[in-house]
DNA sequence: TTCATAGTTAAGCATTCACTTAAGTATCAT
DNA sequence: ATGATACTTAAGTGAATGCTTAACTATGAA
């Protein structure tokens, strides 16, 4: 099992590529097989595939074959970890702006005023 | 100006670095220099400049030069594009779940039942 | 069995990436 | 003016990326 500063990294990194970004598109409105995924995208299906590997390391699709077709799907659990990592960022941040306001009006109108 | 597509990409690759992310972390707590965030990396300062420059073009942090010191600090507009995207995206696959649930009950149960 | 479909594997290639070291350039302190 | 601090720029290097084409392997259909 990966530790959660390489899965971050395989996420980010797969996410970082419009193919990609564009793969995942697709699949939030449902399963697709690996060539329905390559018919939007001007490459070959061996691109396609290694885009989809990516993907698949990342922990954002899931993939199953049966027969000849391999049918792609999203895994939201990969979508949370990174929208969690963001979130919690960005609200510590404006926190702290909030802490900074309180203390610039704070200072303005001193303690003893009332 | 750089389109969203673009921009997107610059963002997510910005974010797949363990390092950048080190920094983006030390900069949710307040500003800081560009040695600030050489000292818990342990690599050369021009290595930092260079990934600090990848975080600059990325649009998730800005920097300022006063005297001989360049001050960093992040950009929390660019956390919110990230944050948006992928909330987009997962919950668009989850009300899609819902409305698979919705069917599956209305399909065990009969509609002329009641 | 023969053909087409769906995907896989392998190899190669140009570009980008994440560093490095070495040599700068401003600023600030003495 | 001298030296130290805080970057900055340039050039080089090995590894990873994002493709390509060519050849191959299953599976399903006729």
């Amino acid at each position: 099992m990966l530790n959660y500063e390489t899965r971050l990294d395989r996420v980010f990194h797969a996410l970082a590529d419009p193919a990609r970004r564009s793969m995942v598109d697709r699949l939030c409105k449902g399963p697709a097989s690996v060539s329905d995924l390559a018919k939007p995208l001007s490459m070959s299906l061996p691109a396609v595939v290694q885009h989809l590997h990516v993907l698949e390391q990342s922990g954002l699709v899931r993939t199953k074959k049966v027969g000849r077709v391999r049918t792609c799907t999203v895994e939201t659990k990969m979508l949370r970890t990174v929208e969690q990592w963001v979130t919690e960022r960005r609200t510590f941040w404006e926190r702290r702006l909030d802490r900074l306001g309180e203390f610039l009006k704070e200072t303005a109108e001193p303690a003893d005023k009332t």
